[in-house]
DNA sequence: TTGAAAGCGCTAACAT
DNA sequence: ATGTTAGCGCTTTCAA
């Protein structure tokens, strides 16, 4: 059963190497009989082709890596899913590697992926520090595709194929809209202001200020790490100045919960007394009571499209096709944000 | 940079390809003149061997796959991070496939791995539809450790290595924690009856029943997907009857968030007029207010244990180390069980 | 200890 | 259309 080599089918078929080959790739070349009796020895003999050895030949692997900070996000976690289901469909098979963002992971990643001669990479970089080796993999002829993340600094070439989340306007619409509903002091709580998504948050937010000529004063930027205890003790602090925001903008589900936490201590009640609106649209914020209104994206369409643009590169070359895909971020309004309290 | 090939590395010291080989690998039989050498030249052509040609001579080729139903099901997120940690520290990759629970996939992914002679898989089979598969597998060398399923059927040989959690103790005791507080109606929901983790579920639940010595019928299991608007509608049919359950115990984040709006639509308010109970300590579950008390246990610990019973194997042939790991699932109180309300 | 040579299973170029 | 042959890059006999 298993150890049936191409050589075997050969034999059993009654034919040559070379036609097995042929017959049980693409038909081309090949006459009826033979290809009839090739499929049927193949059959009877359960051969399984052996990727490795073709790889060898084709400097091919059939493989596709992915490189994120880590799986169990449920933010990249949706992406992998994604991504695998629309490779897969493809007959590409997906490695992941979780990088924790620590750069001498991420090389030792990208070294194990040349070394097995993955075909392709979707890479969501933790830092610009490993631009090197992004250029240096791509110029081996395996693209990359970036993962909503700054791309490496051109060479003058072909841009880095990514896919981009546009949590800029994301940003900026929701600040627009408490705005517009009185708010005067925002904060606005995220993670990673080095990094793309948590920059053009930041960006967008304070934008939103400018364009209303508000002072710019109100537009509170706390940044901190993804915890909820120390998005609780941030929340309290910021909740507890003199002057303290009416509104808060809060990521995903640690940062959200900490706010939550201590509104909740400080008597504060949602929305009126205190506005919350969450970035991510969380399982957390739907369920939550009240529901809180959230900045919503599609992690599955970041997968979908990174593959995409990779399958696209795989066969058609470098420089084939689209690089880029810009995703929207919509606001879902709920029950969490009103008019500021009449002090 | 890119290209370079063993041959090179022993052209470029001055010695032969096998003696390249040998200093570059283990280092036995190798002069330390001809090692300092090979190494040296390996260094400055920056040398990166080919996995793949290795593999195709020595017949492994570094890789574990994972076969689960939705890597971004966050039961099976962790699970695979963790599990990615342990194999990368030893030197694999790791290959993730989803399978949505359909055969017709597993085969297909197991024919890919078989393939790409993956040295080992961890899987999650959705049925006993392909029990052969696996066996076909592990007969062929890979060893197959199978995440807290049931195993396929014994040949009367070496059991299945297997990562059990002990989702029968953990519903038991949950269950005997809401009897003990007065509860004589209690409803499970949980999706997948057929399947080991739910079945285990339905078995503790009615265990702590019948030990009580009370009334079976107020043992309601309510079988379901695990969909937030099925969840949703069950809960609310259930929490209409007349003689409601005074209790839920619900899976995980959608069936818990069905559950809890479907309690907030009909105005009982957790835990005065209603128990809630997780199944699975979710982000949701404790960030809920009121906090609501979970049946908890390890998920990066099914990981690690799973990547070790693998790699004992890998490294020590079938049959050797343990077997079996079985997790414990502990209860963690908090606010959201009260005794029933007098009626 | 070292070199030469065989071969892992396959594809592709070259004959026929 | 088919058979023959030459590798892909590496490890591993087998001699020396």
């Amino acid at each position: 059963m298993a150890g049936v080599t191409i050589r075997d089918v050969a034999q059993a078929a009654g034919v040559s190497l070379g036609s097995a080959s042929r017959a049980l790739n693409g038909g081309k070349h090949v006459s009826a009989r033979v290809a009839r009796d090739v499929a049927a020895a193949a059959d009877r003999l359960g051969y399984q082709p052996d990727f490795l050895a073709r790889s060898l030949r084709t400097r091919s692997s059939g493989m596709v890596g992915c490189l994120v900070s880590d799986v169990a996000n449920p933010l990249y976690a949706s992406i992998v899913q994604a991504a695998e289901a629309r490779l897969r469909d493809a007959g590409y098979l997906l490695v992941v590697a979780n990088t924790g963002n620590d750069p001498a992971r991420e090389r030792a990643a990208a070294a194990a992926f040349r070394g097995r001669r993955l075909d392709g990479i979707l890479v969501a970089p933790g830092s610009n520090a490993n631009d090197k080796t992004w250029r240096d993999l791509a110029a081996g002829g395996a693209p990359v595709v970036i993962l909503d993340r700054d791309a490496p600094a051109e060479d003058g070439e072909v841009p880095w194929p990514s896919v981009l989340v546009d949590h800029r306007g994301g940003a900026r619409a929701a600040t627009r809209y408490l705005i517009g509903l009185g708010h005067r002091r925002i904060a606005l709580l995220t993670p990673g202001a080095r990094m793309r998504p948590g920059r053009e948050r930041i960006d967008g937010f304070q934008a939103a200020f400018a364009e209303a000529g508000i002072d710019p004063a109100g537009a509170q930027v706390c940044v901190q790490e993804s915890s909820m205890d120390f998005a609780h003790g941030d929340a309290l602090a910021l909740l507890g100045m003199a002057s303290r925001p009416t509104a808060l903008v809060a990521l995903g589900t640690r940062i959200l919960a900490g706010a939550l936490r201590a509104a909740r201590e400080l008597r504060l009640s949602v929305p009126c007394d205190l506005s919350m609106l969450s970035i991510g649209d969380t399982d957390l914020a739907a369920v939550h009571a009240p529901a809180i209104t959230a900045l919503r994206w599609n992690l599955e369409e970041v997968g979908r499209a990174a593959a995409e643009l990779l399958l696209q590169r795989l066969r058609q070359g470098p420089g084939s096709g689209p690089s880029r895909a810009l995703l929207p971020v919509d606001l879902v309004l709920r029950e969490s944000c009103a008019p500021p309290p009449t002090i």
